[in-house]
RNA sequence: GCGGGGGUAGCCAAGCCUGGUCAAAGGCGCAGGGCUUAGGACCCUGUCCCAUAGGGGUUCGUGGGUUCAAAUCCCACCCCCCGCACCA
């Protein structure tokens, strides 16, 4: 594959790069280290604009380390692992389609290349070798000797993979257990989210089995309130269903037939018998904890496919129960055939929760209330939420609950779930509250996977020094700080290994493959190292244990390592100090998703094998990239690979498209019409340089300190941003500030542009650089310049060239200029002239008033300010008020970004400023500027408009 | 449900932490003018309502509150987006 880029010079600019060397990155002590990286990408697919979002702000930020002289480490791998590619393979194995049609027209693969996708590895393969294309084309400054890609398909990635699981278990951070996963009998794995046809989002809930003793079995009634065994009035069961007699575990149960054979993928089952539900009906069992026989009814409110099919009732507080007892009071035949009329009728529901906002009996209320008559009214689903959720949260147990009596409804739960279950009366089972279909369309169940490995993020300890680590760590934007404690908090026991898909053999258990978020929580330790074999300096083989336990840990003996392994002591103690040279990682930049789970891990596992000094020092978080306002995806037809916009707008454009739409978790909606625009911008910038490129720069103009102030302040303020991860605002700046800037500094000297000019344009290109380095190299050329300015010295404000007096002076010719439009504007008629009167000078007192008014807080207090206008001139008195009233506003906003000894100074010289720009103002508004004293002897003022001038606000007279 | 983020003028999007410079940056779109053989690009101006002197009025999801002063702080409510465990 290539990718052209329409912007011609693009090319050429990666190749002397390359060819420069200017990214390689190796230990200088003499210079601070800078360790920089992304998350690696799944190679499952082209690299699209979210990536290129991500990676382009993670490339921004390593380019302007390396301008501030930091020594820039930034590599770039790989990530094999997984069983989606393997999916892809399989379903493109089976025919599937649509599959084919989006392998070839949005990922733009080879038809021909296509019966090759059947094999995972070719596909991850093609991706990579397509994907780093794309990863040059962008610009990223990455070090490739460091490259590398997961999985035991790669020379040494599984070694390390290995070394670490092995630590980790070692210390004491990996378990064995069982789990519960949502299950596809058909196709015999887990069903992932998106593999759902129906249920996205669905995960196993633990039930509680309330065991109702009858013979020498049990009914198992499913429940998830346990606590309400109080309230029970009766079993339900469905009449036209099956029930069988199962042992479970060495107890026998009498459930569903089809609870019995969800069982059996958590549990040892044995069916033994069928039972019919009548014989069940109208027969006793006794309920556990409270041992009172209850009659077995029939309702058709019971779901034999979920939970056991067997039902207690409680009819006081579950709308369904108290609908089942009137529904069946009110079917005659029912009643007759199993001659339940007595019993049904002596059923009346048990009161045994308080609750606010409700009677004794809260189900019983809500039906009435919704007037249902069946126990299969939908509306029955609703007020069993609001009732569950009510008792849940505000719900206390009524005295007639032992034990229990006075605990609220939710402690009250888990306490009966703990007795019964001690008590040898309660068992537990996985179910999954709604629906889950498969693609291939089969009901999914939940299914425990046994001797299932587990990463133990529930450690207390290992969260605990996690967290104040995190507490600790620069983490940008900081509210994500708070996000990732939640994560720490709320995280369990992650299973980190799996039977299928492409990874590393789990080294003591090579059934499994380590899974693939738990095999990319370390490896940027790996980037410090991995040229040493990439470069051939020591073989895959050779990184053993021994060696990785030395070059990470510091442990053994480095001779006999050494020896062992064949290969020179210096070599391993370079690669060792290689190693602590670029570690910690000083920052990863990644897209918000990652946070609660690989950001997580990633600094979970740095806890668990590292020493402190090399834990991570900081995360950078963004929001992930929108299309024309959609979320991004295949099947909306909207997916933008990487090498679709370059070739559209080449890379600069894309990268400064997406630097430009968000920053912190912000999602940057990405749009044509901005990336049209920037194109333009970029153009406008090329055009700019190319003409201070050829012309013959003046030795000095009279703008020439303002621009150089408004430079200084630009560079403090893109520094500033930058630092904070703030791109899109440093971007901004970089961008269109310095430009408005250079506009009106064009538009001020009218075309003559001097040495300061020039030097405004060389610091532009440097500030554009990590954000555009394509133009900015191209540019550095036009100029003339050599060497590239990706490693030129980042600009710093140079303080003696801050001149807020220049500035201000330019911002009075700036107002002066709107407030003669603003006039024009109400006018609507064009004047030949305009008379610019600056106060008389005994105003200058009035001036300092204002501001000391304003300094201490008191600027509403303008009496003092009326009072010493009538005193200083009695005459003004009609005029005192408005005088007091316009001088306080207009030097409150001054008064923002001028300090007051500007002020003064300026105010003393505004009749030669505005002199100065008279021209400038004619020729921009087309008509005649004269500029006065108001104190001149016989001043032309027809309309008495010098009175109202101030200092730094002049009266405007249009004729 | 739990957790995180957000609602700003025709659209996109700053500002909010650290109240006053905010009718509210910037970009797009639209309108007028300039440049140009023309188009594009570029430059200038305007773009909530009213106004023949730089002014006034009403705005920043909704409703309250704090304050001399609120888009900005506090409270309640409504709405939108994202993550939630095997999926990378």
């Amino acid at each position: 594959m290539e990718i052209r880029s329409p912007i011609d010079y693009e090319e050429k600019w990666v190749k002397r790069w390359r060819e420069a060397r200017i990214f390689e990155a190796d230990p200088d002590p003499s210079r601070p280290k800078y360790f920089i990286c992304v998350p690696y990408s799944y190679q499952n697919g082209p690299l699209h604009l979210g990536h290129g979002f991500t990676y382009t702000r993670g490339d921004a930020y390593a380019r302007f380390k390396r301008m501030q002289g930091y020594n820039v480490l930034f590599p770039w791998a790989w990530h094999w692992t997984g069983e989606a590619v393997a999916g892809t393979s399989e379903r493109l194995k089976r025919g599937d389609e649509s599959i084919r049609r989006m392998l070839i027209e949005i990922d733009g693969v080879p038809e021909e290349l296509l019966e090759k996708f059947t094999d995972p590895a070719f596909v991850t393969r093609y991706y990579t070798e397509e994907n780093r294309i794309v990863v040059d084309a962008m610009g990223f400054s990455v070090d490739w000797r460091r490259e590398f890609y997961t999985t035991d398909l790669h020379p040494y990635y599984s070694k390390f993979i290995q070394w670490q699981f092995i630590t980790l278990k070692k210390r004491g951070y990996v378990a064995i257990g069982r789990h519960p996963v949502v299950w596809c009998p058909r196709c015999k794995s887990a069903t992932g989210d998106h593999d759902r046809l129906v249920g996205e989002g669905v995960s196993p809930e633990e039930f509680v089995l309330v065991l109702f003793k009858f013979g020498d079995a049990y009914l198992a009634a499913a429940t998830l309130r346990p606590e309400t065994i109080f309230g029970v009035t009766n079993i339900w069961i469905n009449p036209n269903h099956e029930y069988v007699l199962a042992e479970v575990d060495g107890r026998k149960y009498i459930v569903s037939k089809r609870a019995a054979e969800k069982l059996m993928e958590q549990r040892k089952v044995k069916i033994l018998e069928s039972v019919r539900p009548d014989d069940l009906i109208g027969k006793y069992a006794e309920a556990p904890l409270i041992g009172k026989p209850v009659p077995i009814l029939p309702a058709d409110l019971v779901d034999p496919n979920f939970g056991t099919g067997v039902v207690y009732s409680v009819p006081a507080h579950a709308p369904y129960d108290y609908a089942g007892v009137i529904a069946l009071r009110s079917n005659e035949e029912r009643l007759r055939r199993y001659g339940l009329k007595e019993i049904v009728e002596k059923i009346e529901p048990i009161s045994i929760i308080r609750v606010p906002g409700y009677g004794d009996y809260p189900a019983v209320e809500e039906v009435e209330r919704l007037g249902i008559k069946t126990d299969t009214d939908p509306r029955l689903e609703e007020a069993t939420k609001t009732i569950y959720s009510k008792e849940f949260h505000e719900g206390v147990m009524k005295e007639n609950c032992g034990e229990y009596s006075g605990m609220g409804v939710n402690e009250a739960r888990d306490s009966v779930k703990a007795k019964l279950i001690e008590l040898g009366l309660g068992d537990t089972m996985w179910e999954l509250p709604e629906k889950v279909i498969c693609r291939c369309g089969t009901e999914n169940v939940v299914k425990i996977v046994e001797n299932q490995w587990f990463l133990r993020y529930s450690d207390p300890e290992w969260k605990e020094k996690v967290k104040k680590h995190l507490m600790r760590m620069e983490i940008y934007p900081e509210e994500v700080r708070q996000w990732f404690l939640n994560v720490v908090d709320w995280l369990r026991d992650w299973a980190c290994t799996r039977k299928t898909g492409l990874g590393t053999k789990l080294p003591w258990d090579p059934e499994w493959i380590v899974e693939t978020l738990s095999d990319s929580t370390l490896y940027p330790a790996l980037y410090t190292i991995s040229k040493y074999p990439n470069l051939n300096l020591i073989k895959p083989e050779q990184l053993t244990l021994d060696v990785l336990n030395y070059v990470f840990l510091g442990l053994g003996d480095v001779e006999e390592i050494a020896r062992k392994v064949g290969v020179d002591a210096d070599l391993l103690r370079k690669m060792r100090e290689e190693f602590l040279y670029w570690y910690p990682v000083d920052m990863r930049i990644s897209a918000k998703e990652l946070v609660p789970n690989h950001l997580t891990f990633y600094i979970f596992n740095h806890v668990a094998i590292f020493d402190e000094k090399l834990w991570p020092r900081g995360i950078g978080v963004n929001g992930m990239v929108n299309i024309e306002g959609e979320k991004m995806s295949k099947s909306k037809g909207n997916f933008i690979p990487l090498k679709e916009a370059i070739r559209r707008y080449g890379a600069d454009v894309t990268r400064a498209t997406l630097l430009l739409a968000a920053e912190d978790l912000d999602d940057p909606d990405w749009r044509e019409r901005n990336a049209i625009e920037m194109k333009n911008m970029i153009n406008q910038f090329l055009r700019i340089v190319r003409e201070i490129a050829s012309a013959k720069p003046i030795e000095k103009s009279a703008v020439d300190s303002w621009l150089m102030s408004r430079l200084q302040r630009r560079i403090e303020n893109i520094t500033k941003w930058m630092e904070k991860l703030k791109t899109r605002k440093a971007f901004h700046d970089a961008l269109y500030g310095l430009y408005s800037d250079w506009r009106w500094y064009t538009r001020r000297v009218g075309g003559s542009i001097s040495k300061v000019g020039r030097e405004f344009i060389e610091t532009w290109i440097k500030l554009l650089a990590p954000f555009i380095p394509f133009t900015a190299e191209e540019a550095w050329s036009i100029l003339g310049k050599s060497g590239f300015v990706s490693v030129e010295k980042w600009p710093t404000p140079r303080k003696e060239l801050m001149d807020a007096e220049a500035e201000l002076a330019e911002e009075l010719i700036m107002r002066l200029m709107e407030d003669v439009r603003s006039i024009i504007n109400v006018v609507k008629e064009k004047p030949r002239k305009a008379y610019v009167y600056v106060a008389s000078g005994w105003k200058r007192g009035l001036l300092e008033k204002a501001i000391n008014l304003l300094k201490e807080g008191r600027g509403r207090e303008m009496g003092e300010l009326i009072k010493w206008i009538i005193s200083s001139k009695p005459e003004l008195k009609r005029h005192a008020a408005n005088l007091a009233k316009l001088q306080i506003e207009n030097v409150s906003s001054l008064i923002q970004s001028y300090r007051p000894e500007n002020l003064t100074a300026i105010a003393g010289r505004e009749l030669e400023i505005y002199k100065s720009a008279a021209d400038f103002l004619t020729s921009e508004l087309g008509i005649e500027f004269e500029i006065h004293s108001e104190d001149e002897e016989g001043l032309y003022d027809p309309k008495r408009k010098a009175l109202s001038a101030l200092p730094l606000r002049p009266g405007i007279y249009l004729e």
